[in-house]
This record gives C-alpha cells, structure tokens and sequence, in this order.
RNA sequence: UCCUCGGUAGCUCAAUGGUAGAGCAUUCGGCUGUUAACCGAAAUGUUGUAGGUUCAAGUCCUACCCGAGGAGCCA
C-alpha cells in the first residue's frame, strides 16, 4: 500500500508493488514518463517512473490517463526530482483498466465545484478532497467507537423500522408492503394498517434514543451509532434525509455527568483526527477551510464553559447588539444568538443547560423550578449547535404529567414507562449528528459532501 | 416550504436583443527528471424544458424542471 511505502515502513533499494488508479501522467521525451498513482489508504500519490525500454511503453504507458488502474513493480528509490522523497523505479506496469471515453470522464486533474460533482457521487472519492473527508470520516467513526469501548460503553444495535415516532422529532419516512395502487381500507374509510407487513403502521426511525434508553436501565452505559431518517422537507447545508446519529445513554447520573461526557468524547475524537490524519487535515487547512486545524486545536485546548438558559439570556440581553430575533425568556435561540454566546461572549465551546420546558421534548427531566427541564445544547464556535442532550424523566408520574400536557397517548408509551415502574433510575444522555461533526473537523460547507451518497429531498441518486 | 441568485462545450465561465467565445480537459505535434509542467494546432454546442414577444432571443415575458445560498425545522 502506498501510505506504508511513503510512512518509510520499506527500506529504499526494496522491490514493491502497487495497486491503484493513475492520477496524472507527464511524459518526458527523454524516455520516460512519470505517473502519479493513488490507492486510498493516505492523501499523497506516489511517483512512479516507466523507461521506454519496457516492453509496452509506447503502446500502454504512453496512453495511460487520469483513471486507470495499474498495478505498478519496481524497486522504491530516493527520487531525483524535487516534490517527492521517494518514488518507484518501474520493472513492470500493468494496466488493468482503461478508461473507455477519456474526453468525457467526470473526474478530471483540475478543480471541479463541489455541485459537480455531487452529480457523479460513485467517482467524486477519486478526488482529492472526498477520498480525504473519507479517511476523516472513518477516523472520527472508529475514535468514536474506540472512546466508548475504552470508557465502558456498549454499542447497542437499535432498530431502523419503528412502530412509534419515538421523540416526535420531525417527520416520519413510512414502511410499508401495501399495495399503494390498492389500499385496503376499513370501515370508516381509512386505510387498514393492520393488513400492513407489521400488522400497524411502521416507519423509519427518526431516533435509537428511546430503544437505547431500555438498555441505559441494565447496561449502564451504552450508546447507538446508525443511520436515522428525517422526512422533513428541509434544504440547507446542514440537513440530510438519511443521516447517522450517536445516542450515548448513561445511568445513574444527571445533567452534568452528561456534560462531561460530552466534554471528554468530542475532544477525543477530535484529538483522534489530528494525530492520526495530518495529511488530510493540512489539505484541508490550505484548499478547503485555512482554520481546520487551528480550530480543532484551539477547541482542544479549553475547557467548556457552562451556564444556564437564564443566565445566557441575560447575557443575550446585555449583549448591547442588535440581533435579527429579539431575546426573551422562553424563546428557542436561534443561531444568532447560539453563536454570540460561543463566539463573542466565551470565545470557546459552550454548555447551555436548564431550557425552558416548552420548548423542549416529553422526556426530558423536569427541573424543581416546574419551568424548566435538565436539557444541554453544547454550541461550538463556527457552527452553533454540535449537541443537545438531557437528564431524562425517570420519575413515572412526571412523565405521564408531561406527556398529558403534550396531547401524546401514554399507551404508546408503554414499554417507555415500565423503565419507570421497575427499578427506575436516574439517567441522561445526547445525540450528535454524525456528519455534522465530520462538517466542523472537515471545514467542508455542505453536508451532502461529507457522506458518500446524500439523501436529501428529490435527491436520492445512486 | 418561503426568499434571493443561477442553468451556455466534458469542466469553470464570457457574450449591448444582431456571426456562440476563452481557459482547463481531450486528440495530434514539439520540448523537458517531470510536479494540476511548458509551446503550437485540432476537435468540441438542440444555450435546462415547453410556450410567447420580436424582422431577429443565450439575452425580454410566462410556466415548469434542476442547482446554489439564506430562512424556518432540526442533528
């Protein structure tokens, strides 16, 4: 592989071989050319040397173009020109692929809009950027696993079918097996779900956290990682239809121990990137966003702040700016005021806590104040809301009170409540959006270019 | 869903209502231990779709489709 050859894993003089796809091609008339070869596993390509004395130069080598695949043997060797320290002497080039149509092959050695090439998402990994927000995703992926793993979490496999809109949070993708051309319908003239696959109606959930939660209440710590489905008809650059969520549950413990952990997981995974993919993050830092890294850096190196909603709307009101939404006590902030906060007045992340309980979910824990409920939204410089979490409701009659306000029929409920009717506990837990953290670390813009193949309203391609 | 902007060559973009162009890519030639090389030449178009106004529409008007940015919703 070409990351362990450029790591200097191989000693100079050694016989390799490589397996990728040709980046660029330059010719030398003196008898040799020069292909920059790429397979993924590190951002850099690596030169490799042909001499017209191999037996299909003029007929192979000579034609080779961006795209074709090559498996490459020679000896590694110090380079002699400038822009690389080493590069392969070719003993034999293998051209395993070729490219059928040259002049109208997408990915092309020169910038392309990301627009573009949102249009040929199965090549748009040949390029310079996504094959690097690959890496980086996975890296954030298995730190993420490997945080949980070393801090005692078990990842709990939640489901993707539900039966219930679980949080109520947005609107719901339908499962279904019914014949949409014939409807089976009841008596009263609706359609009968119960002649549907799961006997009721069923979609694609919108959240592992209520599942999760029922493991929190054995397991004492778990969390989810999976994709989750969101109906709304949303086009911004920071909304997908299809997008992967991590849900930590954590027992016997409250909203600051939610916090900490908050706290300690985007500091690892982020610290994770810097020391496992400079490469990738020096891109981006010079093509893509030139505070990359010292953002991730900078977030690296503070603590936290933490304050109340009430004490963050005073701040808003002192804030002797005029923002767009006037500030009052009980309002949802918007990202105004979000970013005030982190970027102006703290200048570093911050842990909002204690919201008002109107504008929060059923589950949340309500506060002795009976105003507010134990909910946190960590806001990070540059990009607002990264988090939201709570302390959840672990007291049943509470609970049921809440749902009661909120017109939601508790029988649904039902499995739900009986956490809270056998050895109820107190617990809390948050969600990430997964790629919207890859969007921070990247500096990339738009979330459907963080995620191999987005879905997004009239947008589900490949 | 709302507001704003946009859709012209493979890509990125020009073109006062009056002959549809450039750079890059591609192909060919030249030059060079080259670095998204350089020099020269060639080829490349149903101007998003459907109507309309006009002697004449890429350009103006209407509808629709698609894309981008912002807003709302949120993760």
């Amino acid at each position: 592989m070409i990351s362990s050859l450029l790591r200097g894993d191989i000693a100079v003089g050694t016989s390799v071989t490589i397996k990728g796809w040709v980046r660029t091609r330059r010719d030398s008339k003196a008898g040799l050319s020069f292909i920059q070869v790429h397979d993924g596993t590190c951002f850099d390509s690596i030169q490799v040397v042909a001499q017209n004395e191999l037996p299909n130069y003029a007929d192979e080598i000579q034609k080779l173009g961006a795209g074709c695949s090559v498996i490459c043997t020679g000896e590694l060797v110090a380079s002699q020109g400038k822009g690389q320290s080493m590069e392969i002497q070719a003993e034999t080039v293998e051209v395993v692929g070729w490219v059928e149509d040259p002049d109208t092959y997408p990915v092309q050695p020169k910038r392309h809009s990301f627009e573009f090439l949102r249009e040929v998402a199965h090549l748009r990994p040949r390029t310079n950027t996504f094959s690097a927000v690959t890496r980086v995703r996975n890296c954030l992926a298995q730190a993420t696993h490997r945080f949980f793993h070393e801090n005692s979490f078990y990842w709990i496999h939640t489901p993707i079918i539900t039966a219930s809109d679980a949080e109520g949070a947005g609107e719901l993708f339908r499962v279904s097996t019914l014949d949409m051309e014939n409807l089976p319908r009841t008596d009263a003239g609706k359609v009968d779900y119960s002649q549907d696959f799961f006997g009721k109606e069923s979609f694609m959930t919108v959240s592992g956290q209520l599942n999760v939660e029922t493991y929190c209440c054995s397991m004492s710590r778990v969390y989810t990682f999976g994709p989750t489905f969101r109906a709304e008809n949303s086009n911004t650059t920071r909304h997908l239809s299809e997008f992967w969520m991590i849900e930590p549950e954590l027992a016997f413990a409250d909203l600051n121990d939610d916090a900490d952990l908050a706290e300690a997981y985007l500091k690892y995974i982020f610290k994770a990137v810097l020391d496992e993919r400079a490469d990738d993050m020096a891109f981006f830092a010079k093509h893509v966003d030139k505070e990359a890294v010292s953002r991730l850096e900078n977030f690296l190196s503070h603590s936290f702040e933490r304050m109340d909603y009430t004490e963050a709307i005073t701040h808003l009101e002192k804030a002797g700016k005029k923002f767009e939404f006037p500030v009052t006590w009980g309002m949802d902030m918007q990202s105004e005021h979000e970013r005030y906060l982190c970027e102006d007045l703290c200048k570093r992340p911050v842990v909002v806590m204690n919201y008002p309980k109107d504008i929060k979910a059923f589950y949340m824990r309500m506060n002795d104040d009976g105003k507010t409920v134990a909910a946190m939204d960590v806001l990070a410089p540059g990009i607002g809301e990264i988090i939201g979490g709570s302390q959840r409701e672990e007291r049943l009659d509470m609970l049921d009170a809440r749902l009661a306000q909120m017109g939601l029929d508790k029988d649904i409920y039902w499995w739900y409540r009986d956490l809270r009717k056998y050895g109820t506990v107190p617990h809390a837990g948050f969600g990430l959006g997964f790629e919207r953290a890859v969007n921070y670390v990247t500096g990339m813009k738009n979330i459907r270019d963080v995620i191999p193949f987005p879905r997004a309203p009239k947008s589900a391609e490949f």
